[in-house]
Formats: C-alpha cells, structure tokens, sequence
DNA sequence: TCAAAAGTGTTGTGTGTACACCCATGT
DNA sequence: ACATGGGTGTACACACAACACTTTTGA
C-alpha cells in the first residue's frame, strides 16, 4: 500500500526529494548520481534525495539529503517540478518533489555514506540507465538550467570567487553545448555590471597571465531589466 | 497529529492542491475564490483545492477540484510550486502543490458544491483575507503569468475562439497593468504567424466593426526562438 | 455630421552579430 | 622565436519605440 489515512480523514503519502546537482569537471557538464543499495532498481544509478521526515520542510529535506551524500552545506537549491503520478515507484506511490543546484568542482568533496555505496559524477551526455523517472528530472533540470542561464547569474556558481572570463564564457559553452563570440560575450558581460576586475592575474602555463574577476552581487541576479543575454 | 508511519517506515503527509484561475471581467484581471465551510480560516475567502486522494495523480487532483468547484473541464493547468512548509496549516502538516490556469470569462459557469458554499471572483488588485498562504499562492501565480505572457502565447486562454486584436492588447494590458502601443503590438503579434484572419467582424455598437482572428496553433506555443513579446 | 473605435507606416535608436589581429607570457 | 591563450573595435542588419491621421460605422 502506498496511501493510509489519518484520524483526521486525509489521504496521507510518501514524499521524496531528488536533486539534480550539476558541476563543470574537465569541460564537461556533469550531474552528481549515487548507487542504489536497496530495491527497487538496486544497484541502479539514481539521483541522491530521500524522503520528506515528519516534521522538516521540504526544501531543507532537500538539502539535508544533499548534506548526507556529499560534504556541501550552504548551497542554493531551486525547486524544479513536483512529479505526482501514482506509478512511479514499484514499491506504491511517492510524489517527488525535485531541486537542482550547481557547484564549483573545486570546492567540493564527496563523502560516502549510509544506504549510498557509491557516489560520482557523470556526464549529462552519457548518463547510465537512472533509477525510477530520474532520466526525465535530470532533462527537465537541464533544460531548466539553460534557460535560467539567459536571464540570471545561475552559471556563476561553478565558478570559483574569482574567475577569469574565459573559464566563466567555458561555463556557459559548455552548458549550452554551443560555441560563444569571445568579444561578444565579454561585452555583455561587462555591460551589465555585475563584476569587477581584480588586480590579480590567472598564470595559466606559458601564455599570458588572464585577468580574475569577481562577481560584485551577494546573491544570483535576474537579468531581464538590464537586457537578456542569449542568444549571443 | 500531521505525519504518520506506515508499515514501509515512509513518513506520510496530507497533500493538497490549490489552484489559481484567472479570468478578466469587465476590464479586470480576476481570480476564483471559495468561501471556507469548515475550519479552520471557517467563512475566510480561499483558493479552490483540496486533498490529493490515494490513487490520483497530482495533476488530476487538481482537475478533479477545479471541476468539482465549476464547470470547466478541459482546461490547462500548468504547475506553479509545491508549498512544504511545516506549518502552512493549523491542523498540521499539508503540503500543497499550487496550479494556476487561465478561463474565458465567457464558456464559464460557477457551480456550487458540496463543502463549497460560495464562489466568486475578486479582482487581483483588491482581493479579500485569505486562508493560510493563499495570498502568497495568488502573488507567485501572478508574476509567473506576468512572465509567460511574455514568451508564450498563454494570455490567449483568455479568449474566446474568435477576437479581435484590440481584445487580445487589452487582455495583455490587464494582466501586465501597463498601456501598449497599439500598432506595435499589431505588428508584432501578426508577425509571428500564429493568427489567422477570419473574414467575420464583430460589430460593437456605434463604431466601425472590427476584424475576428483565430489562434492557429492547437496548443500554447513558446515564442522564444521567434522573438520575445516584451516589452512592448 | 459627429462620436468612437479600427486600422495603418515611417523614422530614429539601440542591440545583436559577424569578424581578425596584436599582446603578454613561458619554454 | 614561437606557441598559446588573452585581449580588443568596427560595420551591418534587425528589432524596438515613438508617434498621428484616415476609415468605417451607428446614432
């Protein structure tokens, strides 16, 4: 059974969390998948969440399952889509409620734990078969994530504090899958005034020395009065 | 008590849908609302909605209590964001995933039904005390139609079959609270070859008739790739 | 003939797009 | 001196924004 009722007459049901947690690694963008260890789908590659506790929010359960498998605390978590449908989980009926985020590669350490054998990384381009309906959240995530990357700051994330504008347009090729004018996009950029120029430089090998920014707004920034940035 | 445990060891929870119907009236931009029967909030103003039951999907809940509180059916609701606060309700834990959809003012008809003793429509701007978070519901639902508008062809939900084009810039007047150019937006919205010239006029009153155009596209068409409709 | 809304074009301005070369550094 | 990525400016096309008068009808 997947639904009871309480002395109050509702219908009651389990309420998961998954989380579609992206990164920028070796160029390419990658989505963060654990192991199952427990049916249904063990041994599948599954998005990391759990379910909704008695008495916490649900975006904190969200983090609070991101915690457990991974050491990254502090992060921004956007809701993506609830999914409702009473089939999707062979065990009776879990409504999912879904969160993406992204995370600088650098910052970040893994950290095995409990029901999770195994976590890592894989490329959105070639993700193993996924437990349940993850293949769909993690579409859905993606195609959220490329439009947000039009009208706000979402794509700094991946970066460090400071950055140099040929890593932050890399990040932007690589989630668009799509080439950039180098000129283009650092003028648009620049125009909109959200970051400043250091006076540190990035030695990158033997060429010359990139200029780090930072990125001068405390928070992520919707775009769309100071013009939208697609389609370069 | 919210939560339960069920023999899976899952903690449960109520869930409930809310949904937010926009119509215009009478140069307005309104919303449906119910007046509560039962505490708590007992006679306070309320979205339409209710308990998702044990076997319906979530998308379905919310057909099922739009139409149990109208007539419509048929309608396209499109998800808005899952609420899950610990304490949104009083009698303890409800999570609830909020919908929102357009009506024509016209093809409606109010139905009274069981818990439901009145239903009315208030305008945006002067809407009564709601029950729970509802006022936070209708506000997101707002700048999310606000948003739409300006990428998608949802506001022409508002119209019936045939229109005119000064009724579909007033339809966008209403729902952005602004004044548009009218041979700009002429332009624009023939532009994207979406509309069809019917060879009917409508006829209103003392003035010259005005052309009736069709929407060609079966379903709510994305407007990005053709141009953005903002801001006029 | 008057009132009231329908309908129609042009011009200036800003933004996106395409495109090629010199610079600074390490080896 | 050469290889590598860093860094810069201009010209064209197109879309948006502002703006006023004529047309058609019913009363």
């Amino acid at each position: 059974m997947s639904s009871s009722h309480s002395s109050n007459g509702f219908a009651k049901h389990a309420i998961a969390v998954d989380v579609v947690l992206f990164t920028i690694q070796a160029g390419t963008l990658k989505v963060l998948l654990v192991k199952r260890q427990q049916p249904p789908y063990r041994g599948a590659w599954a998005l990391p969440g759990g379910i909704v506790g008695p008495e916490e929010s649900v975006d904190d359960a969200a983090l609070r399952e991101l915690q457990e498998e991974t050491n990254i605390g502090n992060i921004y978590l956007e809701q993506l889509y609830t999914f409702g449908e009473p089939n999707r989980d062979p065990r009776g009926r879990v409504i999912t409620v879904s969160y993406y985020a992204l995370v600088n590669w650098q910052q970040f350490q893994l950290k095995a734990r409990q029901r999770v054998s195994q976590a890592d990384w894989f490329p959105v381009k070639r993700l193993p078969e996924l437990a349940f309906d993850h293949r769909r959240i993690v579409d859905y995530a993606l195609e959220r994530l490329r439009n947000k990357l039009n009208y706000t700051t979402i794509g700094f994330q991946l970066l460090p504090k400071e950055f140099t504008l040929t890593e932050l347009q890399g990040a932007y090729e690589v989630i668009l899958s799509q080439r950039l004018d180098k000129r283009n996009f650092r003028r648009k950029m620049l125009q909109l005034n959200i970051l400043e120029g250091t006076k540190e430089f990035k030695v990158n090998g033997r060429q010359r020395p990139a200029r780090l920014y930072t990125f001068t707004e405390p928070k992520v920034v919707k775009l769309q009065e100071k013009g939208i940035i697609v389609p370069f």
